[in-house]
DNA sequence: ATCGAATGTTTCGATGTCGAAATATATGGA
DNA sequence: TCCATATATTTCGACATCGAAACATTCGAT
């Protein structure tokens, strides 16, 4: 699993380093999504949107869109697909008509108390390759890399 | 930052590491992707699979699903519009004619060429926000994390 | 009170992504 | 030789994802 890449002995530690932080994500994601979308029928952008509400409350799309990381166009997709399940529901706010509020349905409030327990048990089985002291110094590391750059 | 959620501590550790995990992933791609776009238009996994082409010669598409990590059906996806882009050519094996052979044209390599001097120091730039001890810890961790259940 | 700028959301077109089913080809055994 | 099975790829339908443009609404300055 080499680099391949001709550079310098910086370019190579960090490109290494780049590649494995990638594929360890794509891996543990492979074990955790196929199995979420088989029993719940639901898929990692719809769960982390579940989660937020549950933990949160009703939220405003805009507010969504901070807490998934994703874009507008994007949480409108999500929450229109949610919607249509009969997950989630949506509200005018009556003080600011542009502003959607969202909240989860009792279906969905359902869905969400069995889904989380099994798939943070899945996701725990699964970091469990590490000891702890090494997941909170990954954790650290991962922090002080999204961090970086941050303000931009 | 916190979690939220209510659970052990075994548990609460693992979600926050998996959590700063695949922020910091979705971090570093925010600001690599956007500028591959915008300076050569390559997204991605169009890049992965000229860097693929670039230092291994033409490949299978199996093959390249495997290197890009990717499903097969994807991988047609992509080098559709590789194609289409003239950056790739499709060739069918002689003694095997279910087999794609794809391989890089004088203007993909041209690209494949300029682009990615300019994605690696981007890349190194990144990652400078930890030091090489840093960089091989993480990398080290998620090789770990990455390799666990791998065989499954 | 009005209008232009700002803000929140949706629409649109493109790409990526998957799994299942379909297709094309090869291979081995009867 | 012929066919069942295996392998490589494509097709299909669904969802995710983005940025730009359109749309709706609010707000501030005049």
């Amino acid at each position: 699993m080499p680099t391949h890449y001709q550079g310098t002995t910086e370019e190579i530690l960090a490109l290494d380093a780049f590649i494995k932080l990638n594929r360890s994500v794509i891996a543990v994601q492979g074990r955790l999504l196929p199995a979420l979308q088989r029993e719940f029928g639901l898929t990692e952008s719809q769960i982390a949107v579940l989660e937020a509400l549950k933990h949160l409350g009703p939220l405003q799309q805009g507010e969504l869109c901070q807490k998934i990381l994703r874009s507008g166009s994007n949480v409108t997709t999500v929450v229109d697909n949610l919607e249509r399940d009969g997950l989630v529901q949506r509200s005018r706010d009556e003080s600011d008509r542009r502003i959607q509020v969202v909240n989860l349905t009792e279906k969905g409030r359902e869905l969400v108390d069995r889904a989380l327990p099994v798939h943070v048990g899945r996701i725990t089985d699964t970091m469990a390759a590490l000891e702890p002291e090494e997941q909170r110094e990954l954790g650290r590391l991962c922090r002080k890399l999204g961090r970086a750059g941050e303000s931009k």
